[in-house]
DNA sequence: ATGGGCGTTGCGCATACTGCAACGTGATGG
DNA sequence: CCATCACGTTGCAGTATGCGCAACGCCCAT
Protein backbone atom coordinates (compact mmCIF):
# COMPACT_ATOMS: atom_id res chain seq x y z
CA UNK A 1 0.00 0.00 0.00
CA UNK A 2 1.10 3.56 -0.32
CA UNK A 3 2.69 5.49 2.25
CA UNK A 4 1.94 8.81 1.61
CA UNK A 5 -1.66 8.44 1.65
CA UNK A 6 -1.09 6.19 4.72
CA UNK A 7 0.13 8.95 6.36
CA UNK A 8 -1.89 11.40 5.39
CA UNK A 9 -5.05 8.98 6.21
CA UNK A 10 -3.35 8.69 9.93
CA UNK A 11 -3.92 12.35 10.19
CA UNK A 12 -7.26 12.14 10.39
CA UNK A 13 -8.05 9.66 13.41
CA UNK A 14 -5.70 12.10 14.99
CA UNK A 15 -7.36 15.31 14.48
CA UNK A 16 -10.86 13.66 15.44
CA UNK A 17 -9.59 13.81 18.94
CA UNK A 18 -9.30 17.59 18.57
CA UNK A 19 -7.65 20.53 17.15
CA UNK A 20 -3.85 20.25 16.59
CA UNK A 21 -1.10 22.53 15.16
CA UNK A 22 1.36 21.43 12.49
CA UNK A 23 4.39 20.74 15.02
CA UNK A 24 2.11 18.06 17.01
CA UNK A 25 1.00 16.24 13.64
CA UNK A 26 4.32 15.88 12.59
CA UNK A 27 5.22 14.76 16.07
CA UNK A 28 2.57 11.93 15.74
CA UNK A 29 2.66 11.13 12.46
CA UNK A 30 6.96 10.77 13.23
CA UNK A 31 7.68 12.78 10.18
CA UNK A 32 9.19 16.19 9.31
CA UNK A 33 7.35 18.92 9.70
CA UNK A 34 7.30 20.06 6.27
CA UNK A 35 6.11 16.66 5.12
CA UNK A 36 3.13 16.87 7.31
CA UNK A 37 2.60 20.25 5.74
CA UNK A 38 2.39 18.87 2.05
CA UNK A 39 0.10 16.16 3.36
CA UNK A 40 -2.20 18.45 5.75
CA UNK A 41 -2.07 20.74 2.39
CA UNK A 42 -3.64 18.34 0.37
CA UNK A 43 -6.24 17.52 2.66
CA UNK A 44 -7.28 21.22 3.00
CA UNK A 45 -7.52 21.24 -0.47
CA UNK A 46 -10.02 18.93 -0.35
CA UNK A 47 -11.90 20.29 2.66
CA UNK A 48 -11.02 16.82 4.99
CA UNK A 49 -8.95 19.42 6.88
CA UNK A 50 -10.44 22.84 7.83
CA UNK A 51 -7.84 25.17 9.24
CA UNK A 52 -8.68 27.85 12.47
CA UNK A 53 -8.09 31.12 12.54
CA UNK A 54 -5.74 30.14 15.56
CA UNK A 55 -3.57 28.04 12.70
CA UNK A 56 -4.55 24.52 14.36
CA UNK A 57 -6.19 22.12 12.13
CA UNK A 58 -9.21 20.28 12.59
CA UNK A 59 -11.67 18.09 10.82
CA UNK A 60 -13.56 19.66 8.13
CA UNK A 61 -17.26 20.42 6.70
CA UNK A 62 -16.39 17.94 3.42
CA UNK A 63 -16.21 15.06 5.89
CA UNK A 64 -19.75 15.52 6.47
CA UNK A 65 -20.96 16.58 2.98
CA UNK A 66 -19.11 12.77 2.05
CA UNK A 67 -20.99 11.02 4.69
CA UNK A 68 -24.67 12.62 4.02
CA UNK A 69 -24.15 12.15 0.22
CA UNK A 70 -23.05 8.14 0.87
CA UNK A 71 -26.32 7.40 2.92
CA UNK A 72 -28.46 9.40 0.88
CA UNK A 73 -27.07 7.14 -2.24
CA UNK A 74 -27.35 4.06 -0.53
CA UNK A 75 -30.06 1.72 -1.24
CA UNK A 76 -30.77 -0.72 1.54
CA UNK A 77 -32.99 -2.78 -1.32
CA UNK A 78 -30.13 -3.44 -3.13
CA UNK A 79 -27.67 -4.60 -0.06
CA UNK A 80 -30.29 -6.50 1.56
CA UNK A 81 -31.61 -8.37 -1.42
CA UNK A 82 -29.20 -11.26 -1.73
CA UNK A 83 -29.92 -11.97 2.00
CA UNK A 84 -32.93 -12.08 1.83
CA UNK A 85 -32.90 -14.43 -1.08
CA UNK A 86 -30.20 -16.06 0.75
CA UNK A 87 -32.88 -16.63 3.81
CA UNK A 88 -36.01 -17.67 1.50
CA UNK A 89 -34.07 -20.16 -0.18
CA UNK A 90 -32.77 -21.61 3.75
CA UNK A 91 -36.41 -21.79 5.18
CA UNK A 92 -38.92 -21.73 2.24
CA UNK A 93 -41.00 -18.71 3.65
CA UNK A 94 -42.24 -15.19 1.92
CA UNK A 95 -39.64 -12.38 2.71
CA UNK A 96 -40.99 -8.96 2.90
CA UNK A 97 -38.28 -5.81 3.57
CA UNK A 98 -40.25 -2.05 4.21
CA UNK A 99 -39.43 1.40 5.41
CA UNK A 100 -40.98 4.22 7.07
CA UNK A 101 -41.97 7.43 4.85
CA UNK A 102 -44.08 10.06 5.79
CA UNK A 103 -46.58 8.36 8.09
CA UNK A 104 -47.12 5.06 6.04
CA UNK A 105 -44.60 2.19 6.09
CA UNK A 106 -44.14 0.44 2.59
CA UNK A 107 -42.80 -2.71 1.27
CA UNK A 108 -39.85 -2.56 -1.08
CA UNK A 109 -38.87 -6.17 -1.80
CA UNK A 110 -40.33 -9.01 -1.09
CA UNK A 111 -39.20 -13.17 -1.88
CA UNK A 112 -42.05 -15.45 -2.41
CA UNK A 113 -42.66 -18.25 -0.31
CA UNK A 114 -41.47 -21.58 -2.17
CA UNK A 115 -44.76 -23.04 -0.77
CA UNK A 116 -48.22 -23.16 -2.79
CA UNK A 117 -50.06 -20.75 -0.22
CA UNK A 118 -48.95 -17.65 -0.67
CA UNK A 119 -50.33 -13.94 0.91
CA UNK A 120 -51.13 -11.00 -0.31
CA UNK A 121 -49.00 -8.09 -0.61
CA UNK A 122 -47.44 -5.95 -2.98
CA UNK A 123 -43.98 -3.86 -3.74
CA UNK A 124 -44.90 -0.18 -3.39
CA UNK A 125 -48.09 -1.04 -1.42
CA UNK A 126 -48.63 0.27 2.16
CA UNK A 127 -48.90 -2.03 5.17
CA UNK A 128 -51.07 -2.23 8.22
CA UNK A 129 -49.25 -0.22 9.89
CA UNK A 130 -51.35 -1.03 13.44
CA UNK A 131 -50.27 -5.05 13.22
CA UNK A 132 -47.57 -5.85 10.76
CA UNK A 133 -44.11 -7.13 12.65
CA UNK A 134 -42.45 -4.60 9.87
CA UNK A 135 -44.75 -1.26 10.74
CA UNK A 136 -44.37 -1.93 15.02
CA UNK A 137 -39.91 -1.97 14.08
CA UNK A 138 -40.03 0.92 11.78
CA UNK A 139 -42.30 2.96 14.68
CA UNK A 140 -40.67 2.11 17.52
CA UNK A 141 -37.64 3.80 16.57
CA UNK A 142 -39.12 6.90 16.18
CA UNK A 143 -38.47 9.79 18.71
CA UNK A 144 -41.21 9.09 21.32
CA UNK A 145 -42.96 12.76 20.89
CA UNK A 146 -43.49 11.74 16.88
CA UNK A 147 -44.26 8.32 17.91
CA UNK A 148 -47.19 9.47 20.42
CA UNK A 149 -48.39 12.01 17.98
CA UNK A 150 -48.58 8.84 14.87
CA UNK A 151 -50.57 6.83 17.31
CA UNK A 152 -53.07 8.99 18.02
CA UNK A 153 -53.97 9.50 14.58
CA UNK A 154 -54.06 6.19 13.56
CA UNK A 155 -56.85 4.27 12.95
CA UNK A 156 -57.44 0.31 14.35
CA UNK A 157 -59.30 -1.39 11.94
CA UNK A 158 -59.59 -5.01 13.73
CA UNK A 159 -58.90 -7.33 10.79
CA UNK A 160 -59.23 -9.99 13.03
CA UNK A 161 -59.78 -10.23 16.70
CA UNK A 162 -56.04 -10.47 17.79
CA UNK A 163 -55.09 -7.03 15.69
CA UNK A 164 -54.54 -4.36 18.09
CA UNK A 165 -57.27 -2.35 19.05
CA UNK A 166 -56.07 1.44 20.39
CA UNK A 167 -53.17 3.88 20.42
CA UNK A 168 -52.65 2.59 23.94
CA UNK A 169 -52.30 -0.96 22.94
CA UNK A 170 -49.96 -0.18 20.00
CA UNK A 171 -47.34 2.64 21.92
CA UNK A 172 -47.59 -0.44 24.75
CA UNK A 173 -46.84 -2.85 21.76
CA UNK A 174 -44.13 -0.03 20.58
CA UNK A 175 -42.26 -0.20 23.53
CA UNK A 176 -41.86 -3.91 24.07
CA UNK A 177 -40.72 -3.99 20.55
CA UNK A 178 -37.98 -1.10 20.85
CA UNK A 179 -37.00 -3.14 23.79
CA UNK A 180 -36.35 -6.54 22.90
CA UNK A 181 -35.13 -5.79 19.27
CA UNK A 182 -37.67 -7.96 17.27
CA UNK A 183 -41.43 -8.31 16.71
CA UNK A 184 -44.00 -10.51 15.74
CA UNK A 185 -47.68 -9.93 14.16
CA UNK A 186 -49.46 -13.21 15.22
CA UNK A 187 -52.48 -13.24 13.38
CA UNK A 188 -53.33 -9.90 13.74
CA UNK A 189 -53.35 -8.92 10.34
CA UNK A 190 -54.82 -12.16 8.83
CA UNK A 191 -55.95 -14.87 11.03
CA UNK A 192 -54.38 -17.66 9.63
CA UNK A 193 -51.07 -15.63 9.42
CA UNK A 194 -48.29 -15.31 11.39
CA UNK A 195 -44.85 -13.16 11.09
CA UNK A 196 -41.39 -12.48 12.85
CA UNK A 197 -39.55 -9.28 11.96
CA UNK A 198 -36.30 -7.85 12.51
CA UNK A 199 -34.77 -4.35 12.51
CA UNK A 200 -32.26 -3.19 9.78
CA UNK A 201 -29.66 -0.49 10.95
CA UNK A 202 -27.66 2.53 9.73
CA UNK A 203 -24.32 3.41 11.21
CA UNK A 204 -25.65 5.87 13.37
CA UNK A 205 -27.57 3.08 14.87
CA UNK A 206 -31.14 4.12 13.67
CA UNK A 207 -33.35 1.83 12.11
CA UNK A 208 -33.18 2.14 8.26
CA UNK A 209 -35.95 -0.48 7.40
CA UNK A 210 -37.59 -3.60 8.92
CA UNK A 211 -37.42 -7.19 7.53
CA UNK A 212 -40.01 -9.88 8.26
CA UNK A 213 -40.69 -13.38 7.52
CA UNK A 214 -44.16 -14.66 6.88
CA UNK A 215 -46.49 -18.04 6.82
CA UNK A 216 -49.81 -19.07 7.40
CA UNK A 217 -51.10 -21.32 10.41
CA UNK A 218 -51.04 -24.34 7.64
CA UNK A 219 -47.70 -24.84 7.12
CA UNK A 220 -45.87 -23.75 10.27
CA UNK A 221 -47.65 -23.23 13.68
CA UNK A 222 -46.69 -19.45 15.72
CA UNK A 223 -44.40 -21.71 17.71
CA UNK A 224 -42.40 -23.25 15.36
CA UNK A 225 -42.23 -20.04 13.16
CA UNK A 226 -40.91 -18.15 16.61
CA UNK A 227 -38.10 -21.16 16.55
CA UNK A 228 -36.53 -19.47 13.43
CA UNK A 229 -35.96 -15.83 15.07
CA UNK A 230 -32.32 -16.31 15.93
CA UNK A 231 -32.08 -16.70 11.81
CA UNK A 232 -34.20 -13.80 10.80
CA UNK A 233 -32.22 -11.26 13.57
CA UNK A 234 -29.13 -12.98 12.68
CA UNK A 235 -29.81 -11.94 8.73
CA UNK A 236 -31.15 -8.74 9.85
CA UNK A 237 -27.59 -7.90 11.68
CA UNK A 238 -26.09 -8.97 8.42
CA UNK A 239 -27.65 -6.42 6.32
CA UNK A 240 -27.16 -3.95 8.87
CA UNK A 241 -23.42 -4.53 9.00
CA UNK A 242 -23.14 -4.12 5.36
CA UNK A 243 -25.13 -1.46 4.91
CA UNK A 244 -23.39 0.61 7.65
CA UNK A 245 -20.16 -0.03 6.14
CA UNK A 246 -18.68 -2.44 8.36
CA UNK A 247 -16.69 -5.78 7.62
CA UNK A 248 -18.96 -8.71 7.77
CA UNK A 249 -18.20 -11.41 10.41
CA UNK A 250 -17.46 -14.80 9.55
CA UNK A 251 -19.35 -17.49 8.26
CA UNK A 252 -22.13 -14.94 7.49
CA UNK A 253 -22.06 -14.43 3.90
CA UNK A 254 -25.24 -14.46 2.13
CA UNK B 1 0.64 19.42 -2.57
CA UNK B 2 1.41 15.07 -3.10
CA UNK B 3 0.17 13.79 -6.03
CA UNK B 4 -0.87 10.38 -4.47
CA UNK B 5 -2.54 11.54 -1.36
CA UNK B 6 -4.49 13.69 -4.30
CA UNK B 7 -5.46 11.28 -6.22
CA UNK B 8 -6.34 8.95 -3.15
CA UNK B 9 -8.79 11.66 -1.82
CA UNK B 10 -10.54 11.79 -5.13
CA UNK B 11 -12.05 8.55 -5.21
CA UNK B 12 -13.76 9.41 -1.99
CA UNK B 13 -16.33 11.90 -4.01
CA UNK B 14 -16.46 9.63 -6.44
CA UNK B 15 -17.60 6.82 -4.87
CA UNK B 16 -20.29 8.98 -2.42
CA UNK B 17 -21.99 9.04 -6.00
CA UNK B 18 -22.32 5.28 -5.33
CA UNK B 19 -20.56 2.10 -5.25
CA UNK B 20 -17.81 1.42 -8.19
CA UNK B 21 -15.05 -1.09 -9.32
CA UNK B 22 -12.35 -1.39 -10.08
CA UNK B 23 -12.16 -0.23 -13.46
CA UNK B 24 -14.43 2.14 -13.28
CA UNK B 25 -12.20 4.09 -10.49
CA UNK B 26 -8.82 3.88 -12.37
CA UNK B 27 -10.77 5.03 -15.36
CA UNK B 28 -12.16 7.91 -13.73
CA UNK B 29 -8.88 9.02 -11.80
CA UNK B 30 -6.90 8.45 -15.02
CA UNK B 31 -4.43 6.43 -13.88
CA UNK B 32 -3.70 2.48 -14.21
CA UNK B 33 -5.63 -0.28 -12.98
CA UNK B 34 -2.85 -1.38 -10.62
CA UNK B 35 -2.58 2.50 -9.49
CA UNK B 36 -5.78 2.72 -8.53
CA UNK B 37 -5.84 -0.75 -6.83
CA UNK B 38 -2.86 0.71 -4.54
CA UNK B 39 -4.86 3.71 -3.70
CA UNK B 40 -8.09 1.78 -2.57
CA UNK B 41 -6.12 -0.93 -1.03
CA UNK B 42 -4.50 1.85 1.31
CA UNK B 43 -8.08 3.62 1.89
CA UNK B 44 -9.39 0.36 2.76
CA UNK B 45 -6.97 -0.69 5.71
CA UNK B 46 -7.96 2.95 7.14
CA UNK B 47 -11.67 1.76 6.52
CA UNK B 48 -12.69 4.90 4.62
CA UNK B 49 -13.55 2.40 2.39
CA UNK B 50 -15.63 -0.69 2.24
CA UNK B 51 -15.81 -4.00 -0.63
CA UNK B 52 -19.21 -5.40 -0.30
CA UNK B 53 -19.38 -9.03 -1.75
CA UNK B 54 -19.49 -8.22 -5.77
CA UNK B 55 -16.37 -6.80 -5.31
CA UNK B 56 -17.38 -2.86 -5.72
CA UNK B 57 -15.86 -0.44 -3.72
CA UNK B 58 -17.85 1.73 -1.23
CA UNK B 59 -17.24 4.60 1.43
CA UNK B 60 -16.74 2.71 5.03
CA UNK B 61 -17.81 3.08 8.20
CA UNK B 62 -14.71 4.31 9.46
CA UNK B 63 -16.22 7.79 7.43
CA UNK B 64 -19.04 7.72 9.31
CA UNK B 65 -17.60 7.41 12.85
CA UNK B 66 -15.37 10.37 11.95
CA UNK B 67 -17.66 12.67 10.59
CA UNK B 68 -19.60 12.24 13.70
CA UNK B 69 -16.26 12.25 16.03
CA UNK B 70 -15.43 15.47 14.50
CA UNK B 71 -19.37 16.64 15.39
CA UNK B 72 -18.98 16.00 19.10
CA UNK B 73 -15.76 17.42 19.39
CA UNK B 74 -16.89 20.92 17.71
CA UNK B 75 -17.02 23.58 19.95
CA UNK B 76 -19.63 26.08 19.57
CA UNK B 77 -18.23 28.32 22.32
CA UNK B 78 -14.27 28.44 20.91
CA UNK B 79 -15.59 29.22 17.42
CA UNK B 80 -18.12 31.80 18.37
CA UNK B 81 -16.42 33.64 21.24
CA UNK B 82 -14.03 36.03 19.14
CA UNK B 83 -16.65 36.89 16.74
CA UNK B 84 -19.12 37.51 19.37
CA UNK B 85 -16.44 40.00 21.36
CA UNK B 86 -15.87 41.70 17.91
CA UNK B 87 -19.33 42.71 17.41
CA UNK B 88 -19.39 43.50 21.59
CA UNK B 89 -16.44 46.13 20.20
CA UNK B 90 -18.60 47.20 17.51
CA UNK B 91 -22.28 48.36 19.11
CA UNK B 92 -21.06 48.12 22.95
CA UNK B 93 -24.43 46.06 24.25
CA UNK B 94 -24.38 42.74 25.85
CA UNK B 95 -24.09 39.70 23.92
CA UNK B 96 -25.05 36.26 24.53
CA UNK B 97 -24.53 32.49 22.79
CA UNK B 98 -26.84 29.79 24.16
CA UNK B 99 -27.54 25.99 22.94
CA UNK B 100 -30.76 23.90 23.88
CA UNK B 101 -29.78 20.87 26.12
CA UNK B 102 -32.55 18.32 27.51
CA UNK B 103 -35.74 20.50 27.59
CA UNK B 104 -33.71 23.57 28.72
CA UNK B 105 -32.24 26.78 27.01
CA UNK B 106 -29.00 27.49 28.59
CA UNK B 107 -26.15 30.37 28.53
CA UNK B 108 -22.81 29.44 27.66
CA UNK B 109 -21.12 31.91 26.63
CA UNK B 110 -21.57 35.88 27.56
CA UNK B 111 -19.56 38.99 26.53
CA UNK B 112 -20.91 41.96 28.79
CA UNK B 113 -22.18 45.51 27.72
CA UNK B 114 -19.93 48.24 27.77
CA UNK B 115 -22.65 50.58 29.37
CA UNK B 116 -22.92 50.56 32.86
CA UNK B 117 -26.57 49.38 33.21
CA UNK B 118 -26.34 45.54 33.27
CA UNK B 119 -28.86 42.89 33.53
CA UNK B 120 -28.70 39.88 35.07
CA UNK B 121 -27.87 36.67 33.39
CA UNK B 122 -24.91 33.89 34.12
CA UNK B 123 -23.00 31.42 32.05
CA UNK B 124 -24.75 27.92 32.46
CA UNK B 125 -28.12 29.54 33.97
CA UNK B 126 -31.25 28.13 32.46
CA UNK B 127 -33.27 31.16 29.83
CA UNK B 128 -36.64 32.19 30.34
CA UNK B 129 -37.50 29.65 28.10
CA UNK B 130 -40.91 31.04 26.74
CA UNK B 131 -39.58 34.79 26.05
CA UNK B 132 -35.78 34.90 25.35
CA UNK B 133 -34.84 35.64 21.91
CA UNK B 134 -32.02 32.80 21.78
CA UNK B 135 -35.09 30.23 23.66
CA UNK B 136 -37.38 30.83 20.47
CA UNK B 137 -34.71 30.43 18.12
CA UNK B 138 -33.40 26.97 19.62
CA UNK B 139 -37.21 25.19 19.99
CA UNK B 140 -38.12 26.86 16.38
CA UNK B 141 -35.91 24.05 15.03
CA UNK B 142 -37.29 20.91 16.68
CA UNK B 143 -39.30 18.63 15.22
CA UNK B 144 -43.08 19.57 15.44
CA UNK B 145 -43.83 17.01 17.87
CA UNK B 146 -41.24 17.82 20.21
CA UNK B 147 -42.19 21.23 19.99
CA UNK B 148 -45.49 20.66 20.92
CA UNK B 149 -44.75 18.50 23.59
CA UNK B 150 -42.32 20.58 25.22
CA UNK B 151 -44.70 23.62 24.96
CA UNK B 152 -47.16 21.56 26.68
CA UNK B 153 -45.35 21.10 29.19
CA UNK B 154 -43.66 24.63 29.95
CA UNK B 155 -44.90 27.00 32.47
CA UNK B 156 -45.67 30.22 31.41
CA UNK B 157 -45.27 33.12 33.79
CA UNK B 158 -46.23 36.36 33.25
CA UNK B 159 -42.73 38.46 33.80
CA UNK B 160 -44.41 41.62 32.23
CA UNK B 161 -47.42 42.39 30.19
CA UNK B 162 -45.76 41.61 27.28
CA UNK B 163 -44.57 38.42 28.10
CA UNK B 164 -45.95 35.27 25.91
CA UNK B 165 -49.41 34.12 28.09
CA UNK B 166 -49.61 30.24 26.57
CA UNK B 167 -48.21 27.27 24.67
CA UNK B 168 -50.61 28.36 21.79
CA UNK B 169 -49.25 31.86 21.66
CA UNK B 170 -45.56 30.29 21.87
CA UNK B 171 -46.19 27.71 19.15
CA UNK B 172 -47.52 30.72 16.63
CA UNK B 173 -44.00 32.85 17.96
CA UNK B 174 -42.24 30.00 16.72
CA UNK B 175 -43.54 29.42 13.48
CA UNK B 176 -42.86 33.13 12.96
CA UNK B 177 -39.58 32.62 14.16
CA UNK B 178 -38.50 29.89 12.33
CA UNK B 179 -40.41 31.59 8.79
CA UNK B 180 -38.23 34.71 9.60
CA UNK B 181 -34.18 33.28 10.77
CA UNK B 182 -34.59 36.12 13.61
CA UNK B 183 -36.17 36.11 16.73
CA UNK B 184 -36.79 39.27 19.29
CA UNK B 185 -38.21 39.77 22.75
CA UNK B 186 -39.29 42.97 23.69
CA UNK B 187 -39.71 43.71 26.95
CA UNK B 188 -41.21 40.08 27.52
CA UNK B 189 -38.52 38.96 30.19
CA UNK B 190 -37.73 43.02 32.04
CA UNK B 191 -39.77 45.55 30.77
CA UNK B 192 -37.07 47.88 29.91
CA UNK B 193 -35.27 44.96 27.93
CA UNK B 194 -34.96 43.82 24.21
CA UNK B 195 -33.41 41.48 22.44
CA UNK B 196 -32.52 40.53 18.66
CA UNK B 197 -31.10 36.99 18.21
CA UNK B 198 -30.02 34.76 15.34
CA UNK B 199 -29.44 31.40 14.75
CA UNK B 200 -26.26 29.38 14.34
CA UNK B 201 -26.35 26.77 12.32
CA UNK B 202 -24.14 23.12 11.50
CA UNK B 203 -23.39 21.84 8.81
CA UNK B 204 -26.81 19.90 8.35
CA UNK B 205 -28.66 23.13 8.67
CA UNK B 206 -29.54 21.86 12.12
CA UNK B 207 -29.28 25.11 14.19
CA UNK B 208 -26.55 24.21 16.83
CA UNK B 209 -26.80 27.35 18.94
CA UNK B 210 -28.28 31.21 19.29
CA UNK B 211 -26.43 34.80 19.84
CA UNK B 212 -28.51 37.91 21.09
CA UNK B 213 -27.77 40.70 21.74
CA UNK B 214 -29.71 42.67 24.41
CA UNK B 215 -30.10 46.24 25.41
CA UNK B 216 -32.22 48.39 28.30
CA UNK B 217 -34.68 50.88 26.51
CA UNK B 218 -32.75 54.08 28.55
CA UNK B 219 -29.54 53.38 26.31
CA UNK B 220 -31.10 52.36 22.68
CA UNK B 221 -35.36 52.49 21.96
CA UNK B 222 -36.56 49.19 20.68
CA UNK B 223 -36.35 50.47 17.12
CA UNK B 224 -32.83 51.46 17.23
CA UNK B 225 -31.93 48.13 18.21
CA UNK B 226 -33.54 46.13 15.57
CA UNK B 227 -31.25 48.25 12.78
CA UNK B 228 -28.61 46.13 14.27
CA UNK B 229 -30.32 43.14 13.17
CA UNK B 230 -28.62 42.88 9.98
CA UNK B 231 -25.13 42.69 11.93
CA UNK B 232 -26.52 39.81 14.16
CA UNK B 233 -27.72 38.11 11.66
CA UNK B 234 -24.31 38.04 9.52
CA UNK B 235 -22.36 37.44 12.79
CA UNK B 236 -24.11 34.34 13.40
CA UNK B 237 -24.18 33.51 9.56
CA UNK B 238 -19.71 33.57 10.15
CA UNK B 239 -20.16 31.59 12.81
CA UNK B 240 -22.42 29.18 11.11
CA UNK B 241 -19.77 28.99 8.19
CA UNK B 242 -16.89 28.88 10.31
CA UNK B 243 -19.11 25.82 12.94
CA UNK B 244 -19.54 24.10 9.42
CA UNK B 245 -15.92 24.06 8.69
CA UNK B 246 -16.93 26.19 5.24
CA UNK B 247 -14.31 28.71 4.59
CA UNK B 248 -15.01 32.70 5.56
CA UNK B 249 -16.61 35.21 3.68
CA UNK B 250 -14.37 38.17 2.75
CA UNK B 251 -14.29 41.20 4.95
CA UNK B 252 -16.14 38.88 7.79
CA UNK B 253 -12.57 38.18 10.16
CA UNK B 254 -13.29 38.46 13.67
C1' DA C 1 -13.26 -25.08 -25.75
C1' DT C 2 -12.24 -20.19 -26.06
C1' DG C 3 -12.42 -15.62 -25.68
C1' DG C 4 -13.21 -11.39 -23.02
C1' DG C 5 -13.53 -8.94 -18.72
C1' DC C 6 -12.05 -8.46 -14.30
C1' DG C 7 -8.83 -8.17 -10.24
C1' DT C 8 -4.14 -9.16 -8.96
C1' DT C 9 1.09 -9.54 -8.98
C1' DG C 10 6.19 -8.48 -9.90
C1' DC C 11 9.26 -5.44 -11.68
C1' DG C 12 12.28 -1.70 -13.67
C1' DC C 13 12.24 3.19 -14.20
C1' DA C 14 11.75 7.90 -13.09
C1' DT C 15 8.80 10.73 -10.86
C1' DA C 16 7.31 12.70 -6.92
C1' DC C 17 8.01 12.58 -1.97
C1' DT C 18 11.16 13.11 1.87
C1' DG C 19 14.07 15.52 5.22
C1' DC C 20 17.27 19.17 5.80
C1' DA C 21 18.52 23.76 6.45
C1' DA C 22 17.46 28.43 6.07
C1' DC C 23 14.05 32.19 6.18
C1' DG C 24 10.04 35.08 7.81
C1' DT C 25 7.05 36.35 11.30
C1' DG C 26 4.86 37.04 15.49
C1' DA C 27 4.97 36.40 20.42
C1' DT C 28 7.65 36.48 24.88
C1' DG C 29 10.58 38.20 28.15
C1' DG C 30 14.68 40.15 29.99
C1' DC D 1 13.82 47.78 22.88
C1' DC D 2 16.21 44.18 21.17
C1' DA D 3 17.02 39.14 21.81
C1' DT D 4 15.19 34.84 21.69
C1' DC D 5 12.12 31.42 20.83
C1' DA D 6 8.45 28.95 18.54
C1' DC D 7 6.10 28.10 14.63
C1' DG D 8 4.84 27.89 9.78
C1' DT D 9 6.84 28.17 5.34
C1' DT D 10 10.09 27.68 1.22
C1' DG D 11 13.76 25.61 -2.06
C1' DC D 12 16.55 21.99 -2.88
C1' DA D 13 19.19 17.55 -3.64
C1' DG D 14 18.87 12.58 -3.08
C1' DT D 15 16.50 8.68 -3.24
C1' DA D 16 12.81 6.08 -1.57
C1' DT D 17 8.49 5.43 -3.39
C1' DG D 18 4.74 5.20 -6.26
C1' DC D 19 4.05 4.63 -11.29
C1' DG D 20 2.61 2.03 -15.58
C1' DC D 21 3.47 -2.04 -18.06
C1' DA D 22 2.85 -6.74 -19.03
C1' DA D 23 1.71 -11.16 -17.64
C1' DC D 24 -1.15 -14.15 -14.75
C1' DG D 25 -5.30 -16.34 -12.73
C1' DC D 26 -9.99 -16.48 -12.39
C1' DC D 27 -14.81 -16.51 -13.68
C1' DC D 28 -18.40 -16.03 -16.82
C1' DA D 29 -20.58 -16.16 -21.22
C1' DT D 30 -20.39 -17.37 -25.85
Amino acid sequence: MSQTVDRALSILPLLAEGPADLGQVADRLGVHKSTALRLLRTLHEHGLVHRQQDQRYRLGARLFALAQEAVENLDVREIAHPHLVALNEQIGHTVHLAVYEESEVLYIDKVESRYPVRMYSRIGKPVAITVAAVAKLLLADLPEAERRALAEKLDFPMYTSRSIPNAGAFLKELATVREQGWATDLGGHEESINCIGAPIRGADGRVVAAMSVSAPNVVVTADELLTLLPLVRRTADAISREYSGQPPRQEERP
